[in-house]
RNA sequence: AAACCUAUAGUGUAGAGGUAGCACACAAGAUUUUGAUUCUUGGAGUCCGGGUUCAAAUCCUGGUGGGUUUACCA
């Protein structure tokens, strides 16, 4: 109970405010989504930080589509944002929507109006914003800022009513031009928009901004803590004045507090620059394998499990950071080591021959599933006198660390027998077409025989040519070459895109692997962990490779 | 340029005045019918300068580096 575990900030905020004046049944919070876009990584650093938090106080978590912009925004978004969390295996206490609060924030307006805290200003967009002024220089205050409260009235009830065009009015809080803070320069809480939102239609000619709309959305929900990334800062200050307005004394007043966005390394996380990548064909949609969606991470295979564990190890601060890809690596890698069941398949093949074992016979061998989970269970190989092993996994000649085949050597195939090498027969351009070996007929796995103890120092995974189910294989490596893509300040972040992202291949799989169904993962033993695509057919399995083994010896070789 | 935020091994993150920890990455070794997994071990850090204090990663101050803000986007 004394035990301290670590806590990161965000949690010492939070039990500072438990011991003032916050009880538990006050917490509360939420995760807000704009619906225009697909969620990626840092979005699920952001829902694990909130709804952890839930999770960690018994809290509720609310989420909330942050639906201000009816330009952008569509409903298709909302219900793959849905989707992807609930896949990671959270709920939320309710689901909201900033426009259910126009009609509220409508009437809270009004308010402002009548009381002189906001006002109409019929400029252009243009001359407001030269009005600003700069950090440095205070900026002016508009001509129309002291104008009468009914005319302001009358003209907001005409821009609500759509009897004003885009861009002719805004409403626009009455604080102070000179601020430090640029945000507090009389900012628009209102712009006249004619477009259809997805979910009020046309009924609002008229939509809130951004910070009018989600302190007060806040504030309507009784979230406690409303977290957001670093740039919101600023912001703050004027959250915080929206609410001083409407805030009553018998109600939980909620705090924005601000943590750092979580970099990737070897990817870009905006939903602009992702646009991009889809739009000018580098992928093939925004579930693309190599996307940093969370939609093309599950395609790619991670699970739920292992970006979870990913965003709870990185924890959450303040700084800039750009966290190495190899951790998200790392965590499935770790994860899918203990789900996922161990298979055989070839992708570069070289024949075998063994030329003692009699033609035209067959034998089907036990196969450990997962030697880490009993479990799981076993099953049946086929062994035959022509089998694929990697073309890496021979040469004609080697020293004593290469651990394969060469001739003259033994190996033992995995689950099956111990093979020497005789012979390599070679094309007339000199290529190694297939190797010629004996086996030990001893030597079978499991036999429990002498022959079948001895030690050979490698193993190889293979198939057996007769029985091999040709599958399509899609190997993906990272999308940029660069750790930081985007960070570069001469140069466009497409430059650094490599080239070799995705490799397509035919691969020869253990006949077991025709059973499995899109979604499904599994570990072609030496190789990696891969996951069958929905793009499979009935002729076809096409696999995405999500990530390698660890390979030791590749870094030796290199 | 101004205001604000920030600075702990290569990377990320703990340490709230009292022996600088953890994870990944890296290196070495053991085990291994996956050069995987597992296990053991190792190297590696408080941005710089002042101050307060018996004692500073921690508090103060000045630099320096990085970041954010200057949308009728969120």
């Amino acid at each position: 109970m004394e035990e301290k575990e670590p806590l990161n900030f965000i949690e010492h905020i939070i039990e500072d405010d438990l011991k003032a004046s916050y009880t538990k049944d006050d917490l509360q919070f939420r995760f807000p989504p704009e619906p225009n876009g697909y969620l990626h990584i840092g979005h699920a650093s952001s829902i694990c930080l909130n709804f952890g938090l839930g999770l960690r106080y018994n809290a509720p978590v609310n989420l909330r589509f942050d639906d201000t912009n009816p330009a952008k925004e569509e409903q298709e978004f909302v219900d793959a944002i849905k989707k992807d969390i609930t896949w990671l295996g959270y709920k939320w206490a309710n689901e909201c929507y900033a426009s259910d609060y126009f009609q509220q924030l409508y009437d809270w307006a009004v308010q402002f109006i009548k009381e002189g805290k906001a006002y109409v200003d019929s400029q252009t967009s243009i001359l407001i914003a030269e009005q600003k002024g700069t950090p440095n220089e205070p900026g002016v205050e508009s001509p129309f800022r002291n104008r009468p409260v009914e005319e302001s009235l009358q003209l907001f009830e005409e821009m609500k009513n759509g009897d004003a065009g885009e861009g002719s009015h805004v409403l626009r809080a009455k604080i102070d031009m000179t601020s430090s803070n640029m945000l507090m320069r009389d900012p628009v809480m209102y712009r006249v928009l004619h477009k259809a939102h997805h979910r009020t239609g046309t009924d609002w000619k008229i939509f809130p901004m951004y910070d009018w709309t989600h302190g007060e959305s806040d504030y309507i929900e009784q979230v406690s803590h409303s977290f957001c990334t670093l740039e919101f800062l600023p912001h703050r200050e004027l959250y915080d004045w929206f609410l001083d307005q409407v805030h009553e004394s018998d109600k939980l007043r909620p705090k924005q507090r601000e943590f750092a966005r979580r970099n990737l390394s070897h990817t870009v996380v905006s939903k602009r620059k992702l646009a991009r990548l889809v739009e000018e064909g580098v992928v093939t949609g925004w579930d693309d394998p190599r996307m940093p969606t969370i939609s093309g991470l599950r395609r790619r295979g991670y699970t739920p499990d292992a970006i979870k564990n990913f965003a709870d190890s990185i924890g959450v601060g303040k700084r800039e950071n750009l966290i190495d890809v190899s951790h998200l690596e790392y965590n499935v890698r770790e994860d899918l080591n203990k789900k996922a069941d161990r298979v055989m398949a070839v992708l570069n093949p070289l024949k075998v021959v063994i030329t003692n074992y009699p033609e035209g016979e067959e034998e089907w061998l036990e196969a450990e599933n997962n030697p880490g989970d009993e479990a799981a269970g076993n099953r049946e190989v086929p062994f035959s006198r022509e089998i694929y092993i990697e073309q890496d996994d021979f040469k004609e000649e080697a020293n004593r660390k290469f651990f394969r085949l060469k001739l003259g050597g033994e190996v033992r195939l995995k689950n099956a027998y111990i093979i020497k090498a005789e012979k390599a027969i070679k094309d007339d351009a000199g290529n190694i077409v297939e190797v010629h070996c004996t086996y030990d007929t001893d030597s079978k796995s499991g036999s429990g025989s002498e022959a079948s103890l001895r030690k050979v120092k490698g193993t190889l995974h293979w198939v057996s040519v007769k029985h091999a189910l040709p599958v399509e294989v899609r190997l993906y490596d990272r999308l940029f070459t660069e750790a930081s893509p985007d960070t570069h300040k001469d140069k466009d972040f497409m430059e650094f895109i490599n080239p070799n992202s995705l490799e397509l291949i035919t691969g020869y799989a253990e006949p077991s692997l025709a059973n499995l169904k899109p979604e499904d993962t599994v570990q072609f033993q030496r190789l990696g962990y891969f996951t069958v695509d929905k793009d499979s057919s009935e002729e076809k399995i096409v696999f995405n490779r999500t990530v390698t083994l660890r390979d030791s010896w590749a870094k030796l070789d290199a």
